[in-house]
DNA sequence: CGTTTTTGCACTATCGATTGTGCAAACTGA
DNA sequence: TCAGTTTGCACAATCGATAGTGCAAAAACG
């Protein structure tokens, strides 16, 4: 506060109190004890330290240690419930280890992703935790070569420890709850389940569709290649598809099983042109869970991925010592229509 | 990828190189034409930095040139639709200009927001956008102190440039907007505007209430203090509030303006248990936009602020020299029931 | 009182990269 | 051939904090 332009370091803090660089370091650090300085120098110091405004310079402090005091994370996008409530979850686990999280986007960029892995390596961060990598292979051997601790968050990785959601188990209790509400249709066209985007080498996808096979087969209603659109997660293919997809059944499908929250998007862009009553014959369910989304005008089955915990058995894996590839599944919830979950962080606004 | 375990430092491709440590360092970071080492000599260091995963240390670069090469946004939560496509459009520019985006939470906690802010300074993070400032004051004074530049986004601050919805403007509009729609109502009591959520102390929601009175007033239907309910930003006392008003009043007022989507999760929370016919009757609104909540049983008329606009002004007021207290507007848009908006990043899935 | 032990601190090298400076060797021109 | 210029690079200081080591002065001990 009031010395007069460039930042205070340990020098100015040592001329200022009669003490040398490394007493004041030791005085600062907490290392006094270890090195015998008395507590009155001590007090004196920080006392002039605080009057001085000094904060100590990460950099200088992290390239002499070797380390930075930064964790990674890298998530597809930020603007996406299910990954920001991961970040959230994240900032929270990172600071209460006096961590500091540095979260950033990969775009689902495999290219993006690995210059991120460069960044963060460059700036030494300890480790790193990647969300739904597009590329997980291709990270491990980066991180390997820069000796950067990793976990896979929601897609697994063959080379490091994930933590995944428990995919098949959640899209198969959906498709078994919608199978139980499905109507008879009319149209025998229509008189079918679909399963509406992601991309079928995704991993986390395909083990959706699995049990979407499965569960419908199971239940004796054999799926045929067309009933899995899988058109990708952007709003506006999916927007598409559902278009063509009713304009071949003349109509929705007796069930619909949305991929998605991104996806639904894409898919309220076409409804949205719709009459209500379009919809009463359907059943409809989507992956990930959204509480704007559970109340539309038609009856939403949604699937809650359980971030808060995801991040939590990650940041377990990530501090116990050996980096073996395990994969541990975190079951996801199952949320009938018009429900609004309140999470870890929901009280906050 | 070759070398035992160390990362590669530029002394080790000194070494490999024949070259001194200085030439590598030239060769490498481009200022090897002003030094005056041959296209021959680089092009060799190149090879070998690249045959070794050679990357640069940031902390020594950044410590030697007194710059880092971070960006910080402080936002108050990740998990939120504003605010997490405002992260995005940060990390956007961020990257364009060659910088690397650190973004941090706050929860809305003033000391949480100053802690950030020593971390920042700590980290040598060379300018700092905040969102939502809890307490633009106390900020500006430790980011003058540290030198470090900033910019305020959506809650203007007295000492540094700051740019911000048009809360005033877009809350009239959506005001006007649910009175032109309002319904005559049986019962008296019922037939009035309510406001709900937010704190009057808040400048955003400040404006928009003086703005909610302003409008109303001016169409004839003055307004009184108990239909403004201030109840903040959470969920759960918005829920509370809303079933207070509703046994207060025996059902919905005939309008309804929400002022966020916090609180809207929160009122949801408590329609979700009313029959359908409840909202037939009324009219209502809520400040911001989710494509979902646009969707609903009901209509819902919605404001969308322009966070892509805003971080685009608030760079450009960052990258102007002088740091001078100006505020800038942006104005929001009003959004009819049932749309899906397409944005800037809304593409990727 | 002389010796050993303890206390309290200063000195200095170090982390990895950048940058001001110096200085041979090669080249130029007369 | 010799002064003058340019080329190409090495040397060493530096950024701020930390940690190994050394050394007086004070304290404890016999």
């Amino acid at each position: 506060m009031t010395n007069q332009d460039r930042k205070a370091t340990i020098h100015d803090i040592a001329r200022l109190s009669g003490a040398s660089p490394s007493t004041v370091s030791a005085a600062l650090s907490g290392s006094w004890k270890v090195r015998r300085i008395s507590e009155g120098t001590v007090d004196a110091i920080r006392r002039i330290a605080t009057e001085q405004g000094y904060s100590p310079n990460m950099q200088a402090r992290g390239l002499r240690q070797g380390r930075s005091g930064l964790v990674g994370m890298i998530i597809p996008l930020h603007d996406n419930r299910y990954f920001s409530s991961m970040s959230q979850s994240f900032e929270a686990e990172a600071r209460a280890r006096g961590q500091v999280p540095v979260i950033a986007s990969s775009m689902r960029d495999p290219a993006e992703e690995l210059r991120i892995i460069e960044t963060l390596i460059s700036y030494a961060v300890e480790s790193v935790f990647i969300a739904g990598a597009a590329d997980p292979d291709a990270i491990t051997r980066h991180c390997r070569a820069g000796g950067l601790r990793h976990v896979f968050v929601d897609l697994p990785g063959k080379g490091a420890p994930s933590v995944i959601s428990d995919n098949y188990q959640g899209a198969a209790s959906l498709t078994r709850q919608l199978i139980s509400l499905m109507q008879p249709q009319g149209d025998p066209a229509r008189n079918r389940l679909y399963f509406l985007g992601g991309v079928q080498t995704d991993y986390g996808s395909s083990r959706r569709m699995e049990a979407f096979r499965d569960i419908c087969t199971a239940a004796g209603l054999p799926v045929e290649d067309h009933q899995i659109i899988g058109c990708g997660y952007s709003p506006k293919a999916a927007m598409q598809e559902t278009a063509a997809l009713m304009a071949r059944l003349g109509g929705l499908p007796a069930g619909l099983l949305i991929n998605s929250l991104t996806v639904f998007e894409g898919v309220l862009g076409h409804f949205v042109n719709l009459p209500p009553q379009t919809f009463e014959q359907s059943v409809i369910g989507c992956y990930d869970y959204d509480p704007f989304a559970a109340y539309l005008q038609f009856p939403v089955h949604m699937i809650r991925q359980d971030s808060h915990r995801l991040i939590e058995q990650a940041y377990q894996l990530m501090d116990k010592a050996p980096q073996e590839p395990v994969v541990i599944e975190v079951a996801p919830q199952l949320i009938p229509p018009r429900t609004i979950y309140s999470g870890p962080f929901s009280e906050r606004g």
